[in-house]
DNA sequence: GACATCTCAGACGAACTGTCTGACAATCAT
DNA sequence: ATGATTGTCAGACAGTTCGTCTGAGATGTC
């Protein structure tokens, strides 16, 4: 499994959204992305991020001719996870409850926020509980 | 309003633990509590943490005879808050709703870890959305 | 005065971040 | 083949943060 130990630094999200958005890229395309009339030293600040994010396991590297191209291996949804972990391992001892309560709190307050989807999800969510009851779990 | 710009680091953190669990506390108590035989230089880390703490402004001051006693003006959920729009602004453009998608997918897995608290509140919430639908808001 | 206890300012090394330089390899036009 | 271009890679760098610690001084008690 990926080590998912390593957090993401603000430059290193930076290159990662925008291999979310390009798929497969060159260095030099994602120097012409975040850097635009960047020169030789910039080029290098990304490859040195991309290093970086591949020894962390985010990122995946092939040839395309003579260049290294990279994708990401790691999707939005996931680094939120992580995060969301690391908020409850840090002050809830694990448990992601507590986040949960406090997201419906600050929902509550901007509730045109959620999308019909969410909604849904929830929704299915309380259903479930209702019907197989706290203790109860699904085979 | 309190600047809530910092964050807390790991050793920060356990000072501000043993903080939510004493109320006002001395410097020496505290010293006590997180390095038990801890000598003069433990007595200063503690110091120094505080300091940084109430520059941060999740603590308080106030003098109990010759000593400073201290106690946090930030509760365990505040700092919950906290992180999770930290999330939320740097990987969803500050919208919460990915990070409450996100736990309830988590919570399916594990939905015995719900309280029935919990589980009334996104009632609330989904049945509050059902009755105002996606575009109203109160008044 | 001697002593213990506390306060405060500042230093320290280690680690991390973002940036940059320089040495080297591969490709291509002339 | 030679030189220019473009890429790779290793490593240095200054700035910042973090946890720890030292030392000078204030304040209290005996």
């Amino acid at each position: 499994m990926r080590n998912m130990n390593h957090d993401v630094t603000e430059a290193e999200l930076t290159v990662l959204k925008a291999l979310w958005e390009r798929g497969w890229a060159k260095i030099r395309e994602l120097t012409d992305d975040l850097y635009p009339n960047g020169g030789t030293s910039h080029y290098a600040t990304v490859q040195k991020l991309l290093d970086r994010l591949a020894g962390k396991g985010y990122v995946e590297q092939r040839k395309e001719g003579r260049a290294n191209a990279f994708r990401a291996t790691v999707a939005r949804d996931e680094l939120i996870s992580h995060r969301l972990q690391a908020t409850a391992d840090s002050l809830c001892e694990g448990s992601l409850t507590p986040l949960l309560s406090q997201l419906v709190g600050s929902a509550q307050v901007g509730s045109a926020q959620l999308s019909s989807d969410d909604v849904s999800a929830l929704r299915e969510l309380v259903n479930r509980w209702d019907a197989d009851g706290p203790d109860e779990e699904e085979g």
